[in-house]
DNA sequence: TGAATACTTAACCATAAAGTTAAGTATAAA
DNA sequence: TTTATACTTAACTTTATGGTTAAGTATTCA
């Protein structure tokens, strides 16, 4: 889970590179869940499960709520926010990239008015 | 930077969960660069710093292209797509943020009981 | 040819992560 | 009041990460 001292998005993601954290978060967007509950699918000891809660936690995506004996979670948006506004930063290489196609498929055209090969026109 | 063995998408969130790598990425994103160049901003030995670009390259994040004795990277944005496709699942927690808090405000006002622990929002 | 350059690999270290079992702490139920 | 429930904390093990320095491998320059 990285050290303790990272800074906000790297904690996100190193939370987020574990499947059952992710699942976790799954199981987390239909609603608040229990301890228990959200240990329940995995084939781990409830230790094990309430240790990647507490990763989640620290980094801000669940937050916990005690009644009674029983521990709610409940996600909390924010942060994965924070991460995918940070990732958005590079969409522009999967927009661009239609762009170039584009701009690859009229230069085959032009090209294409030359040599009279039609077959495969496009794939 | 996670086992080995795991799946592509814990692979490229443990790859995002270090600030030299994602600086790494960023630079990377202005255009292809050397190992050297890559490692040049941040103070650590070359070893460590071709390590991290080992890292980015086995999250599918860079690939590697050899001329001579230079090492030319360059970002290769798929996998990271992959990632924000994951998390735009749960885009509709902030888009849908202002219902909620409607609906927890009406809640709130309709049944205000107990449970007071409201200490420490966010840290 | 010999030396410098641009890396990579190897060996090692310290710390962190991810799991375990066992014990501890409230709370609820009998 | 005892016992079961729902966790958490502690202690420990194994493996991974992130760094180091030293040595190795090509490739280019002089």
């Amino acid at each position: 889970m990285v050290k303790y001292s990272e800074d906000r998005v790297s904690r996100v993601f190193a939370a987020l590179a574990d499947p059952t954290r992710r699942a976790m978060l799954a199981q987390l967007a239909l609603g608040e869940t229990t301890v228990s509950e959200l240990a329940a699918p995995y084939n781990m000891s409830l230790p094990a499960a309430s240790k990647h809660i507490a990763g989640l936690e620290s980094a801000g995506l669940v937050k916990k709520r005690k009644t009674g004996r029983v521990v709610r979670c409940r996600f909390v948006p924010s942060r994965l926010r924070e991460a995918m506004d940070w990732m958005s930063r590079y969409e522009r290489f999967w927009t661009e990239r239609l762009d170039a196609l584009d701009e690859y498929l009229e230069l085959k055209n032009a090209g294409d008015q030359n040599n009279g090969d039609r077959s495969n026109a496009d794939e």
